[in-house]
DNA sequence: AACAATAGTGTGTGAATTACACTATGTCAA
DNA sequence: TTGACATAGTGTAATTCACACACTATTGTT
C-alpha cells in the first residue's frame, strides 16, 4: 500500500495508433480482459509505472498489449476529466502513433482479450473518453500530413509513388493529381528511387522509392 | 491520508503566461515560498485537485498565486520525466498562456513571495524544468503566430494597426513590411474599424480596430 | 509656416500552386 | 504475335500569392 498526505490521481497513457491497410486508415483496438468497461473495445493502454517517463510508458504498453514496437510516437493531449473513469480519478497521456503496413502483426497479451484494427468508419463504441482521443488523434494526422511528412511513416521501406498519393488521398479523402503530387513530393527531396522496379499485374512496373531519413518527421513549408 | 494499492504520481499544472509590455515579450515568475527550489523563480502552478479538470486546475493556480484572470489558454504539453522534482514523481500538464497588455496588474499571493513580469532575455534560473517548458511555449507562440488569429490576444479593446505589427515584430523579432502587413492583416477579415481615433503626439492620429471576435483564435491560411 | 513624427496607400515582379491530357510499358488473352 | 488493358510516367500554361519598394497625408509643435 502507498499513502500519501494529499490525495493522487492516477496516471495512465492510451495510445492512439493507426495504419494503413486495403486503402483505409485503419486503428488498433484492444478488448478488454478487466474492469471496467470489461469486453469493450478500447486504446490500448495502462498505468505509468512510478518511475518510468511518460513515452516509454506508452511504448511498454503498447508492447505489452499488442506486440506492436518500432513505432513513431508523439504526445497527442492530456486528459483528466474528473469522472472519466468510474474508479477513481485518472488522468491519461494520449500519444499518437503510426505504422507502417508491414510492420503490423499484432498479438493480444496481459490486459486483453483480443487486439484488432478497425476501419475508421467501423469504430465500435469505445471505452471511457477515447472515442474524443480518436477523434483528436484523426485531426491531428490530416493537419501534419499538410505541413510534415508524417506521411512516410506509414511506408514500407520501398513503395511507389502511387502508394504514397493512396496514403494521401485516403487520409485526406480527396483527389490529388497525379502530376502536381509527384512534382511536389519529389521536390521535397526526402526520397528517392532504390532502383528496384515493382511489377504488379498487367501494365507498367512502377519505380521503387525509399525514405532518405525514415525515422525523421520534419516540418515543411 | 490517502493510500493506494499502487504508487500514484503527483499531478501539477504549471503556466507559462506571456504578454507584451514596452515592446518586449514578457514572461510571468513566481518566486517560490515553499520547498523545493525556495526563492526561486518558477512558472505559476501548483497541484491538481481530486476533483477538479486540468484546465481549471490551471485556471485556478494562475488566478491564486498571480491574481491573473481571463486569459487565453492551452494546453501545452505533459512533462513527465521521473526525476523532475526531488521530493516525489510530479507529471506537471504544462498550459500555455496569453493576456492582454492592459490586463496585466498581478499581485504574489499564497504560494508566492513575489511575481513579476520578466522580458525573455532576462529570465533567470528557474526551478525544476521549467527553463525547458518556457523554450517549448515560446517556439508555440512563434509558430502559433504563423498560422493563427493568436497574436489578436495580446491586444487591448481597441488598437492601431501600427501597434499589431509591433506585436508581430517582437515576436518573430524580424522587421515586417508596413504595407503588406496592412494588406495581409485586413484581408483575413478578422478586425475590423471601431470608427474612433487615437491621437498620440505631434503626428497624424492612427484609425482604432477591434476584433470582430475576441475570444476566437482561428486557424489560417 | 516650416518641421517632425507617425499614419496610410498601390504597383510590379517572381515564385508557388493549380489545372489539365496524353504517351509509355508491361501482362495477359485471343 | 498482336492487340487490349491497366497503371506508370510526364510538361506547360494560367492563376494566385508573397514580396519588394517610396511617397503622400495629417497632426502637433516651435
Amino acid at each position: 500500500m502507498y499513502t500519501y498526505e494529499y490525495p493522487h490521481p492516477a496516471v495512465t497513457t492510451d495510445i492512439v495508433i493507426f495504419t494503413l491497410r486495403d486503402q483505409q486508415l485503419k486503428l488498433l483496438l484492444i478488448k478488454r480482459r478487466c474492469e471496467p468497461f470489461k469486453g469493450s473495445w478500447a486504446l490500448p493502454g495502462g498505468f505509468v509505472h512510478l518511475n518510468e517517463a511518460l513515452e516509454i510508458a506508452a511504448k511498454r504498453e503498447l508492447e505489452e498489449e499488442t506486440g506492436v514496437t518500432d513505432v513513431y510516437l508523439e504526445q497527442l493531449f492530456t486528459y483528466g476529466n474528473p469522472d472519466r473513469d468510474p474508479r477513481e480519478r485518472v488522468i491519461t497521456v494520449a500519444y499518437f502513433a503510426l505504422i507502417a503496413s508491414d510492420k503490423i502483426e499484432v498479438r493480444a497479451a496481459t490486459d486483453a482479450e483480443a487486439v484488432g484494427w478497425f476501419a475508421m468508419d467501423e469504430i465500435p463504441n469505445l471505452a471511457f473518453d477515447h472515442q474524443t482521443i480518436v477523434e483528436t488523434a484523426r485531426q491531428r494526422l490530416s493537419a501534419k500530413l499538410d505541413y510534415s511528412t508524417i506521411a512516410f511513416q506509414f511506408m514500407p521501406e520501398q513503395f511507389t509513388l502511387s502508394a504514397l498519393q493512396d496514403v494521401y488521398e485516403t487520409i485526406l479523402q480527396a483527389e490529388v493529381d497525379k502530376r502536381n503530387f509527384r512534382k511536389w513530393v519529389l521536390a521535397l527531396e526526402r526520397i528517392e528511387e532504390t532502383g528496384e522496379m515493382q511489377s504488379s499485374g498487367a501494365h507498367r512496373p512502377a519505380k521503387l522509392y525509399r525514405v532518405k531519413e525514415p525515422g525523421k518527421v520534419e516540418i515543411i513549408k
